[in-house]
RNA sequence: UGGGCAGUCGCCAAGUGGUAAGGCAGCAGGUUUUGGUCCUGCCAUCCGGGGGUUCAAAUCCUCCCUGCCCAGCCA
């Protein structure tokens, strides 16, 4: 990774107003900063998804900004459930999302040293104890929501006691599970996580970068406040479930002699409709095997949409779009669909293919010869230039194009009709050619000679404009059709005795052959395209060059169809 | 009377005492060799509800209602 790539990769952008960033303006105005520090903090226990995008725009932008800094840290304080797979494909995220964390790379386990020693402070301070009580116990005593707990029979041992205690635990002495650090608080308090919570638990786990040098590990809660500090970060920001632990975390910083004390903030995290954002549920669907893994182009993850043809940008706008509050709220999948149009508008290259095609035979029209026609290849960027595509007597439109009986409106082919073949002629159907079983085989249609390039000079009129393929030349290609990510609205509030899995769409992919354009045969892994009257579709990373296989990545915009349907 | 947080258009969201930004969706037109794009217009007399303070409130006070989060040796 050269080191050039800064985040200054991602253009600057007039930012909308937010709760955050109000607070912000107030710390450098006051003076109590001159130079803002944030992070992105995840846990790599999985993939990062959308939501997380969220995230990562905001505390990555923040720094953008304000011309600060964004840490990439990683919250690696629970051995059993993280692995190198996932720290290796979050920071591929991020990088291919446009942000870079350059020389600031952290990890809390590169804490533990001094985490350890702090915990020893708190102990010879009286504020920690060694808590013998099993896990069970230790839940009964916690109290509940609205009953206070009760202190731990061990809470008042000395401090040399303690120490001793802590000490063995560290040089794994004592069995899992039999002892555990609590940080000694409040066990009345209304808040649950001030009730003595554990800092430290004992797990004789290997641990992704510190082996088994470790058999005891910190919490989050402990483990957090300080990495922050010692980062010098100006700004913690993290989401609303976090509201609660706030208390603790400034606890701790406020006993210990840590070099500063970071402000928590939290937002509200990214909820949006048709999606599952469960990591928990995610891995579930990956374990067994309901899709072919995190970066499945019908995944929610940063991975699964790179893989369907999501533009980074895209994914970065919606988070610009979405705001930053602390209402808890659900954004709608169709903003993230226009998010992508608007992206692919601009940069993906307008192609012609057909998906489901009727055979078109121009009875006027030479056996053996085909002609190129120039066609451009973006009419949004002039700079994209022109390519010529063949043409000839026996061509392949869109199934759909054509319409027996068409209904009012209808202003695409019908028997007599006369339609404008994309960059081509104006042709007529002069005749439908029916097979045995009533379906239309194959139409007979006449061109008009005078119509090349598809305009005239006599002021006709013919407004229906139809993308084909000739025959002979097509190319075989593979589409993969995608519905909007994979599940219903809210596979969280499932029925008594459903789970999410019963919720999943089972429709959401469709893999079609379909024939396309000689062009599409030069498509690059992960260019984008727009399938002429169709829909966007992205060269999957995975496709051979003889046999492209497109995704589709989001539909067109298609007001006629949408009333059509209704 | 556990604790914490939040309620502004169908979905997000600005607004921080001076008379309701913007985007998505939707609707109506126009341009168009994509029923795409683009352009124009419409879309909250009202800010969860009731009282109150004020010349003036979504913004302040007060009571009420609704929703979300918390009882891992997860993060």
């Amino acid at each position: 990774m050269e080191d050039t790539k800064t985040i200054e990769t991602v253009p600057e952008k007039e930012q909308l107003s937010n709760f955050i960033r109000n607070i912000i303006d107030k710390d450098l105005a006051s003076g109590k900063h001159v130079k803002i520090i944030t992070r992105f903090p995840p846990e790599p226990n999985g993939y990062l998804h959308i939501g997380h995008t969220k995230s990562i725009c905001l505390n990555f932008g923040i720094a953008r900004d304000y011309k600060g800094i964004c840490h990439l840290r990683f919250d690696d304080t629970n051995p059993t459930a993280e692995d190198v797979e996932y720290v290796d494909s979050i920071m591929e995220d991020i990088h291919w999302l446009g942000w870079d964390w350059g020389e600031k790379l952290f990890f809390a386990s590169d804490y533990y040293d001094k985490l350890y020693e702090y915990a020893e402070i708190l102990i010879q301070e009286g504020k920690a104890f060694v808590c013998d009580l099993s896990p069970e116990e230790m839940n009964k005593m916690r109290g509940t929501l609205k009953e206070p707990g009760q202190e731990s029979p061990w809470r008042n041992r000395s401090i040399a006691e303690n120490l001793d205690l802590f000490r063995r635990m560290k040089a794994g002495e004592f069995a899992e599970g039999s002892k555990t650090l609590r940080a000694k608080i409040d066990m009345s308090s209304g808040n649950i996580n001030m009730r003595d919570p554990v800092i430290y638990r004992i797990k004789k786990a290997h641990h992704h970068r510190t082996g088994d040098k470790w058999c005891i590990y910190p919490m989050y809660d402990y483990t957090h406040c300080i990495s922050d500090a010692l980062e010098g970060i100006t700004h913690s920001i993290c989401t609303l479930e976090f509201e609660d632990h706030r208390p603790l975390y400034d606890w701790f910083l406020d006993q210990l002699p840590v070099p500063c004390h970071p402000q928590q903030i939290e937002f509200a995290r990214l909820n949006m409709t048709w999606t599952v954002m469960s990591k928990r549920l995610l891995l579930t669907l990956v374990k067994e095997g309901y899709v072919s893994g995190w970066d499945d182009p019908r995944m929610p993850t940063v991975a699964g949409m790179r893989r369907r043809g999501f533009p980074a940008a895209a994914l970065r706008e919606l988070s610009e779009r979405i705001g930053v509050a602390k209402a808890s709220s659900t954004v709608d999948f169709e903003l993230l669909q226009f998010c992508v149009r608007e992206e692919l508008n601009k940069t993906a290259k307008r192609v012609m293919a057909v998906l489901d095609p009727l055979p078109i035979e121009i009875e006027n029209y030479p056996e053996d010869i085909i002609e190129y026609l120039p066609a451009e290849n973006n009419p949004e960027d002039p700079s994209s230039g022109n390519r010529e595509i063949p043409f000839g007597k026996h061509l392949l439109v869109e199934r759909e194009d054509f319409a027996q009986s068409p209904a009012k409106g209808w202003f695409r082919l019908a028997p007599g009709a006369e339609v404008r073949l994309k960059h081509a002629y104006y042709i007529t159907c002069k005749e439908v050619v029916l097979a045995p079983d009533g379906s239309v085989e194959k139409l007979i249609c006449t061109y008009d000679p005078a119509s090349k390039g598809g305009w005239t000079n006599d002021g006709r009129k013919v407004k229906g404009t139809l993308h084909w393929i000739n025959r002979d030349t097509a190319v075989s290609i593979e589409t993969r059709l995608y519905s909007h990510l994979f599940t219903i609205e809210d596979p969280m509030a499932a029925e008594e005795g459903k789970t999410f899995l019963d919720y999943l769409d089972s429709n959401s992919l469709v893999v079609k052959q379909a024939w396309g354009e000689p062009s599409l045969l030069e498509a690059k892994p992960g260019e984008s395209y727009q399938f002429l009257r169709m829909a966007y579709f992205s060269c999957d990373p995975d496709t051979q060059p003889e046999k492209p296989v497109f995704n589709r990545v989001v539909p067109l915009k298609d007001s006629w169809g949408k009333k059509a349907k209704s």
